[in-house]
DNA sequence: ATCAGCTAATGGTTTAACCATTAGGAAGCT
DNA sequence: AGCTTCCTAATGGTTAAACCATTAGCTGAT
């Protein structure tokens, strides 16, 4: 019947405030709010209040604050930032396993191949050649950090192809933390790498051909592998 | 080559200690952290920064503070909380549309419903009977209210069918933001609503016979009807 | 036994001052 | 003129001490 009163903080209060103005277009990303010395005037608060405000809009990810003359808090784009954040405690914190984030990226990344195919234009699939060029450039020259980016950036490239907003964020979370957590123990590797590289030439082949199925089919497999990989250097159990 | 030095935030190096603490386990869920007036002394800082610090934490998910004495910070499981504000603040700032939330849901509820199926127990299949039953009853009651809440219950049990707390999360999420942003725009309608309760009827049937495809088909089926019947409410558009 | 009210611990807020960083201008040098 | 160096002021970061608001548990009167 009655849900809880809430108790009244007042930063909360100014949080609210700030993120609806921001949620409602009334604040543009790339804007300035005003010091913290005259917002304080304006919300009728002390100092201290206002920037506890301010660090729970910074921890949203909603605005950036920067420093010295001309510093201040400017609002930002929505990103999959805090999302990354959130998934990447689950992972360090044991919650997530490697396993269970395989399972979900063999069944997510097969669904977001799919629409990649299915929305594929002339210039993606270019786009993606020249960045499939680039990684074969970096494995030929032995660039491991760099191959490893731009792979990475080939996955976060099939996620814009389905454009559609949340599987780029979800793809884009998954990936980001991949790197941070795992391609440290996966050390340069010729022979698993070439296999990488096949897999995606393989993947632009079925973009052209417009078969969805295949490109799916090998993106699974794909990420099968990979996991299969890591579980046999013995990572599933805890790491820093 | 380099990595921008980080600018040393004091309430920033405090967040990682406890984030750090609670991560590796020294800090379990329940347990409490020493009163402010004790931290701040531990870190050597002041109050205002350590307050600071605990709204980050806060804002994480990882603590709760609660008021008076024997209040203070409490440490907290890590759940959904974060991630369902997260996409909240994606749907209410317009950047992900109710079309591209139906999209990825039919793609993803098809995969949770399959390894539910597949991984379902016979109390699994109770609980659900369970829920169905009650969900039923308020359908009879026209207890609209509590037909939702029961109807989001069944599909979160189903996502804690997978046992995989990814497609958890991911299911959590995303029907708590259903409930929060769209529930309200789908007044009592006893039509739809029968649908909705044969509709699991069908998938309960399709798990005793542990038939995934079958189970599969009727969800991404649901979540098309239900994404339909949205859009022609003209939803599409901007609300509040 | 019950209930009202007191007590003290704890988070919430305010104020005022000082420190650290930084963009931009002023001064001085070549 | 063009360059470098230094100063200045605006802005976020931090500190300190005091007071307010909430609440669990005790104390005592009924």
């Amino acid at each position: 019947m009655f849900i809880k009163a809430k108790q009244s903080r007042v930063f909360q209060d100014v949080v609210e405030q700030i993120q609806n103005a921001i949620i409602s277009g009334k604040l543009e990303p790339g804007s300035k709010l005003p010091a913290e010395r005259e917002l304080k005037d304006m919300f009728n608060t002390s100092r201290g209040t206002l920037r506890e405000a301010l660090r729970v809009l910074e921890q949203k990810g909603l605005i950036e604050i920067k420093l010295g003359v001309s510093g201040g808090a400017i609002i930002k784009r929505i990103d999959a930032g805090i999302m990354t954040e959130s998934l990447g405690l689950l992972i360090r914190s044991g919650e997530v396993s490697l396993e269970h984030l395989a399972e979900f990226r063999i069944k997510t990344e097969g669904s977001i191949v799919e629409l990649a195919v299915q929305r594929a234009t002339k210039k993606d699939i270019k786009e993606l050649e020249k960045l499939f060029n680039q990684a074969k450039a970096y494995y030929e020259q032995s660039d491991w950090e760099n191959f490893l980016l731009t792979d990475e950036k080939m996955h976060t490239y099939i996620g814009t192809m389905t454009r559609n907003p949340v599987f780029q964020f979800v793809q884009k979370t998954i990936h980001d933390n991949i790197h941070l957590y795992y391609s440290e123990f996966l050390p340069m590797d010729k022979e698993r790498t070439l296999e990488n590289l096949t897999d995606f030439k393989k993947i632009i082949e079925a973009m052209k051909a417009g078969d969805e199925r295949a490109a799916s089919e090998i993106i699974m497999d794909h990420v099968k592998r990979f996991n299969d990989k890591m579980l046999e250097k013995g990572l599933q159990k805890g790491k820093a």
